[in-house]
DNA sequence: TTAGGGTTAG
């Protein structure tokens, strides 16, 4: 039948017309729709409020706004449906501004609105994030009687979680007279994603005992909760769930529960639920794989899903790339950060927020402190994100006054800093002796602020005194503070022991993080540094007895380089490499050109009883200080060599390399575990403050 | 006789 045919058949039938057009919105069949329009005006077919509701919601539905606005605008009689197509119209196709200032116009035009308009306009500003405009229309809702009603209560539940008021949220729901799944699945989600994991499991539990129909939604918000609490039992009886209710194969919830397991850190059972059950794995399945790894610090697996998934044509998206430019940063692997910047390019994701932002963080890590800044500068419209991994960048290198003003253009800028903001700016301040700032930033992060201070906060100032000397001030300080210092915090205040030679201290500080942590090696070996130090060897033996009777493991030292595109590890004890006769030969050179230069070693770092030469070797034997060997022998002359270490840089290595710096001319960039090392004729960037 | 709600990743 032709559209001419069908309109003189529906001369008088606008029911059937307007049924037509709820199909093809339905449908999303745009084109269809528009030609009948079209038809429609041609044969001068007449127009209604009733038709036109119709037409104009069909628009909207298929993203024509304009269209849609244009009929509404046009209209010579509106009705309440009119305004409430048109709200939710601007609701669907994200102009929340829109929505909530054409409900506002409804209320100027005296119509009323209904359940229907309370319920689109309440999205809007869920969506749109604003609890202030939301509060004013839950007002309205509850003056007109709405409120109560079971879309609009859902839709305010809604709102107040995606606005993090979860109180407002629960209050919302418990006065609900009726709930259903949605209801439910609005207040669990919004425990879910604002922290409060074990009530969104009490919820999930206390709903399961009401008569609510359970769907994939439900699942997947409970899913997230168990990942995120990790809560593995309730994790494996809720996969049990997902089977017997059928629901194994739907994509969403099936991600759900991939996302669950790599968060309970089975990453196994991730992989193996995308292996085995579906074709229909997506962007997001694959993602949640790849951040399982990376989180576990399995890079080469994340990096073999990313292949998988390229090759099945799986396009991947900014949560992608965030995730494996995270691993590159985290590993300091800068040929593979830099070709996932050139693919980020490509894919035109380099102003995503998390994904610019990651990219500067990565440069930084990896030691190219001008290509960081120059990603910051690329990026249009920095956030706190951004302007926090800068600074995060800057104090990692150790450059506290750049740190501090990027924190002053941050502010100046009208952004607001955040508790991540204050890690940075304490641990800049740490890393270059800034004690006096440091305290003063500590002291305004509530005072100007508002900001809470965590435990990482207090850590930071005990790391801030403990690096400064100021043993007393920060065993006060840790006696006062109203938490419980955690392993971090010990670690730092045991490192400046040690450093300040406090043996006292440096045993108070031992001894509590082998109570807080006791798997903790760090502990064990910088007590028995503090009595090498003072050549107690009995005491040494101790604790070398203790950790073997505790089964404590010493986190052994590797170093790595990028050689022609390929990772080379070094370890100081029973390493092999297919050049150890060159490096063996290149070591007895530098430490001869070093000796020359003025080399001291620092054999009372050695806690071993050893005769001095033998001290000698086993420091030249580091780990660090192989890699750099291999590199000179390798490398072109001139190019700058990039070391990573995973544990902190002894103070032996420290000026030896500052010496071979020297006697070779060679920038060397060394990252430890700590922060970034420049070196460069003779002297480190650290300034000897580390 | 039209118009309305909640899922899976940083």
């Amino acid at each position: 039948m032709t559209f001419r045919t069908l309109t003189k058949h529906l001369h008088k039938d606008s029911t059937t017309l307007a049924h037509v057009f709820q199909t093809y919105a339905q449908s999303k069949q745009l084109s269809k729709g528009k030609q009948l329009h079209a038809q429609l005006i041609t044969y001068g077919y007449p127009s209604s409020t009733y038709l036109t509701n119709h037409l104009l919601s069909m628009y909207a539905k298929c993203g024509q706004l304009g269209y849609a606005h244009k009929l509404f605008d046009e209209m010579p009689q509106r009705n309440l449906v009119s305004w409430t197509a048109m709200i939710s119209g601007f609701s669907q196709n994200s102009e929340f501004s829109k929505a909530i200032t054409t409900f506002c116009l409804m209320w100027g035009f005296g119509e009323s609105p209904n359940q229907f308009a309370f319920s689109s306009v309440i999205q809007a500003c869920s969506l749109l994030k604003s609890v202030r405009t939301g509060k004013q229309i839950h007002c309205l809702a509850v003056k007109v009687g709405f409120s109560h009603e079971l879309f609009v209560g859902s839709n305010l539940a809604d709102m107040y979680s995606k606005c993090g008021s979860v109180v407002e949220a629960c209050m919302v729901f418990e006065e609900m007279p009726s709930k259903d799944e949605v209801s439910w699945n609005s207040m669990i989600d919004g425990y879910a994603k604002n922290g409060y994991y074990e009530e969104a499991l009490v919820a999930f539990r206390k709903m399961l005992i009401e008569d609510v129909e359970i769907d994939q939604y439900l699942l997947c918000s409970a899913l997230c909760a168990c990942g995120s609490f990790k809560a593995c039992n309730f994790g494996r009886c809720l996969h049990a769930f997902v089977v017997k209710l059928g629901f194994e194969a739907h994509v969403s919830v099936s991600n759900a529960l991939t996302d669950m397991y790599c968060k309970l850190g089975g990453m196994d059972s991730g992989s193996r639920l995308l292996e085995i059950d579906f074709g229909g794995a997506n962007v997001i399945s694959y993602t949640s794989l790849i951040d399982g790894y990376v989180e576990s610090d399995q890079i080469e697996k994340a990096l073999t899903v990313f292949v998988k998934f390229k090759r099945q044509g799986i396009e991947p998206n900014e949560f992608t790339f965030s995730s494996l430019i995270k691993a590159c940063a985290n590993h300091a692997a800068l040929e593979q950060g830099s070709q996932f910047h050139a693919l980020v390019l490509k894919y035109k994701l380099d102003q995503d927020p998390f994904v610019s932002s990651t990219i500067v963080d990565m440069y930084g890590k990896c030691g190219l402190l001008d290509h960081s800044i120059q990603a910051f500068k690329m990026i249009f419209e920095a956030n706190e994100y951004a302007w926090n991994s800068l600074m995060g960048v800057f104090a990692h290198h150790g450059l506290g006054h750049e740190a501090i003003d990027v924190f002053n253009r941050m502010v100046d800028q009208n952004l607001k800093p955040n508790a991540v903001t204050f890690i940075n700016l304490l641990n800049a301040c740490s890393h270059s002796g800034l004690l006096k700032e440091g305290l003063s930033y500590f002291i305004s992060m509530e005072n100007v602020y508002g900001i809470k201070p965590r435990s990482e906060h207090y850590s930071c100032v005990i790391d801030l005194l403990g690096r400064a000397g100021r043993l007393e001030e920060a065993e006060i300080f840790i006696k006062k503070m109203p938490f419980e210092p955690n392993a971090y915090a010990w670690c730092s205040f045991l490192a400046a022991c040690r450093k300040y030679g406090d043996k006292e201290r440096g045993k108070l500080a031992a001894e509590s993080l082998k109570s807080v942590d006791p798997e903790n090696s760090g502990a064990h070996v910088l007590l028995s540094n503090i009595y090498a130090k003072e050549q107690q060897w009995e005491d040494v033996r101790s604790v070398r007895k203790m950790m073997k009777d505790e089964n404590v493991k010493k986190l052994p030292g590797y170093s790595w380089i990028d050689v022609d595109n390929k990772v080379h590890v070094f370890g100081a004890e029973d390493w092999c490499h297919p050049h150890k006769k060159e490096i063996d030969l290149k070591l007895d050179n530098l430490l001869g050109k070093i000796i020359e230069a003025g080399y001291v070693p620092d054999i009372e770092s050695i806690p071993l009883d050893l005769d001095d030469d033998m001290k000698v070797k086993v420091l030249h034997r580091h780990s660090e200080r192989m890699a750099i060997a291999y590199a000179l022998i390798r490398l072109p002359i001139g190019k700058p060599i990039i070391v990573k270490k995973n544990i902190r840089v002894c103070v032996d290595c420290h000026s030896a390399i500052k010496l071979i710096s020297k006697v070779e001319g060679r920038k060397i960039i060394l990252r430890d575990n700590s922060r970034y090392h420049h070196f460069i004729d003779g002297s480190c960037s650290c300034k000897d403050f580390w």
